[in-house]
DNA sequence: TTGAAAGCGCTAACAG
DNA sequence: CTGTTAGCGCTTTCAA
């Protein structure tokens, strides 16, 4: 049975009004009875009910942060940086999980705007004109992150296409003539949203058509894509480089490739994305594309931030992060 | 600007009164109101205010599940668990992290508590009479994981002490007679909650006694860990095995070994515990303590679900899931 | 079947 | 410096 102001107000022998005034350090208030009341409130370990500040401010000082899982480490590494830098400006972050499911997503977002997020991160699942409309009825400050959506959001990210290009460009110098894409098995028509590996996947063809003498873009992307990839590598007439999405993808190659025989990078040279923390202990060490997860954590939370007092810079709402590729023993 | 029963009522001629009973599906609403209600609502997106209604109710629906951080994998796949199940009745987790500092989770906790959420997982970082005064005094139903603290909070884990016998006599069994425990640089005095791992080293302690001829308990614990274990193992006479306190200790250690010319496990043995996730992905494979990391996050939100509805069974208040040694190649 | 009104705990505006 | 009051959006009586 926590108690209110009210109870505290009782206690002191004052008014509810003076006691708001003294808890939050407002002005006009006897210096005697603030004091009285700080001492009791502490006493009885006072706790403003935050629901009903927000209530009547209209501010939560929460903020959504809508992903797809924990599962793929990258997401965990987002989080955790997000986390902090809003809890370093008196926010707290709300995180969600969309598991990839459109369903799953909306009910998140409408959970967050029921309970009235000062504003939302998102990775987005879906898509195109409906979906666009639905985020704007939620009338929340959002950033995407990852999938972009249309311009009236802001987005921290790479640039993916520039970076698939760089890692095809790095296999071609290393003497690849078959450089395949691996991808997940995601479908834009069922409305999904696919811009980010869409952007790889042009990357990786403009890539293979400038840098790859008489290659063929070639991608595999279906559910079964690891026995797909070892297959590939048996009716390989030269040594195949498979370029993943991502690097989960590219252990769970590493692994079935391990199983199968083949050896990386004697057999098969292999390339992750994102370069995630676990990558240290992975040996042979994944060539991959490295970024800062964690800047583009905090450039969304800071565009976030802006956007939410309303300091936003008018101009850039697009936060690219740098990247670069990372040799390591599997090309 | 979202629109409230107020105004549906307004549009739809009626008091908010009938509104809410047509958008509650309670009973005693015309047929017709009650569709023009729907229509209505539906048509504008209403959504409703979930900080109102938990005012009133008392309910959020919601609960806090309050870990380290989601650098360990572990927490990620704990959280995840527990996300689902929760999800599956109806419930929302709320995600924070402690980052094991004990004023982070006190923020944490009176966060939650100030907005009010219905229930709380805790992997606890502080102990002791006042910090458990403290948890009581948020009046919410509380369930902790990993770290035990007094009889007054359903626990679920596993059997600590047990398990690291088992680990110890495994590798007895393997021959190893030097047998090293690895754990966090924590200190119980500094009033940090180190349930878990000091009864891992009571089950360690236990274990050499009785399986390790001649052997000596021996624990390296400090933040220098790594160079330690590697200085180690330079002044061994006989090939020492490392038990660690988690797989992430085991993974730094064996990337230290690696580093450091020494072999895994010609050299030295090498386990772990947690059997998390991205051990599959390890080579050498690593021994380790396996266990339902999912299974101890379903156990928890089920022990929450049912103390916050009432129908928590007398009795067992602690969820212990088994545990199974895993012979891996870093022994 | 419906409306009116009280109240959840708080802030904010206005009087005194 | 302090008290009173309205009201945030909702649920829940109690009357009608």
């Amino acid at each position: 049975m926590p108690l209110t102001i009210k109870d505290i107000a009782r206690l002191c022998g004052v008014s509810i009004g003076t006691v708001d005034r003294a808890l939050n350090g407002r002005a006009g208030v006897n210096p005697e009875t603030k004091t009285k009341i700080l001492r009791l409130a502490d006493e009885y370990g006072y706790r403003p009910d935050l629901r009903a500040r927000s209530l009547v401010t209209g501010k939560t000082k929460t903020v959504g942060v809508v992903v797809f899982n924990l599962r793929n480490y990258f997401f965990s590494q987002l989080v955790t940086s997000i986390d902090h830098v809003l809890h370093d400006r008196g926010f707290s972050a709300y995180p969600a999980f969309t598991e990839r499911d459109g369903r799953l997503e909306r009910g998140a977002l409408s959970r967050l705007a029921s309970f009235n997020a000062d504003g939302i991160i998102l990775f987005p699942v879906g898509k195109g004109r409906q979906y666009e409309q639905y985020l704007r009825s939620l009338n929340i400050p959002l950033v995407c992150v990852g999938n972009r959506l249309g311009k009236a959001w802001p987005f921290a990210g790479i640039d993916d296409a520039a970076a698939e290009l760089d890692a095809v460009k790095y296999a071609a110098g290393l003497g690849y003539t078959d450089v395949i894409f691996v991808a997940p098995p995601l479908s834009s028509a069922a409305g999904q949203n696919v811009y980010e590996v869409a952007q790889r996947l042009e990357g990786y063809t403009r890539g293979v058509e400038a840098f790859v003498p008489g290659g063929t873009p070639e991608v595999i992307s279906d559910a079964d894509y690891l026995s797909r990839a070892v297959e590939r590598v048996r009716v390989a007439r030269s040594k195949p480089a498979f370029l993943c999405n991502s690097d989960l993808y590219a252990l769970r190659l590493l692994k079935a490739f391990r199983a199968a025989g083949i050896r990386v990078p004697q057999d098969a040279g292999l390339m992750g994305f994102d370069n995630i923390d676990v990558l240290e202990f992975i040996r042979p060490s994944l060539s991959t594309v490295d970024y800062h997860i964690g800047a583009i954590g905090r450039a969304a939370a800071e565009m976030l931030l802006e956007l939410m007092d309303g300091t936003a810079a008018n101009g850039d709402r697009t936060s690219l992060v740098t990247h670069t590729i990372v040799a390591g023993e599997s090309m």
